[in-house]
DNA sequence: ATTATAGATCAAAATATTTTGATGTATCAA
DNA sequence: TTGATACATCAAAATATTTTGATCTATAAT
């Protein structure tokens, strides 16, 4: 699970990336985009199970990539910007440290 | 299957994100920071068997996340740039429109 | 030609993840 | 205080992924 931003471990990164992993996740992920999003939000536009739903929300906010917020009945969930900043982070780290130099083997 | 880097499908960026889904697959990532590697490599730098490595740097390049390059008895991986590029972007594009607007249900 | 090395591939077994349907809890409205 | 709604949780079943060990192919050195 996710705690502090600032010391970012590579267990953070793959518990992270599981987030991505799932066809289905990774559709509700994107309703995200557009802002906060309850169960029956993403029941009404996937026609996803309740409790399938409510799965995948787990192994998401688990992950520490969304936040939720109770309002009466409902679950608002939405996506931490930080942690996408940091899977960016990550990310961009590949990008600038990939040189072209051959190791060893011969 | 990643073709075409500037079409990108949500097919596609699944599929890449499952590259980073496994440990050991990032472990394999991380080597290949540093540049080229090929399963000998791995297998001195990881302890994985062969066959093992060899299944997970297949899963990396159907993603289209790692090209190769035979040198004679040798295969060697590496990154490739332009897909870590398409997911910093998809990425971003997350946090762009991400705002905080609510939905339905009230 | 024979042997050794690098690595791919395969089938079976081991593990993990996902889905389903049922049940549980909290909130709210009548 | 009863009933309905929103969602979580659970155990079992269904599926998918991963690991293992064996075998296969290609390259290269002797």
């Amino acid at each position: 699970m996710l705690k502090n931003i600032s010391k970012v471990k590579k267990e953070d990164i793959s518990e992270l990336m599981v987030s991505f992993s799932d066809p289905f996740r990774l559709e509700i992920i994107d309703l995200m985009m557009e802002g906060e999003v309850c169960v029956c939000d993403i029941m009404k536009l996937t026609k996803l199970s309740q409790s399938r739903i409510s799965y995948h929300i787990k192994i998401l906010k688990e992950a520490g990539l969304i936040s939720d917020r109770q309002e009466g009945r409902w679950v608002y969930y939405s996506l931490k910007k930080e942690a996408l900043f940091l899977i960016k982070e990550w990310i961009t780290s590949l990008t600038d440290y990939s040189s072209n130099k051959k190791r060893c083997c011969e």
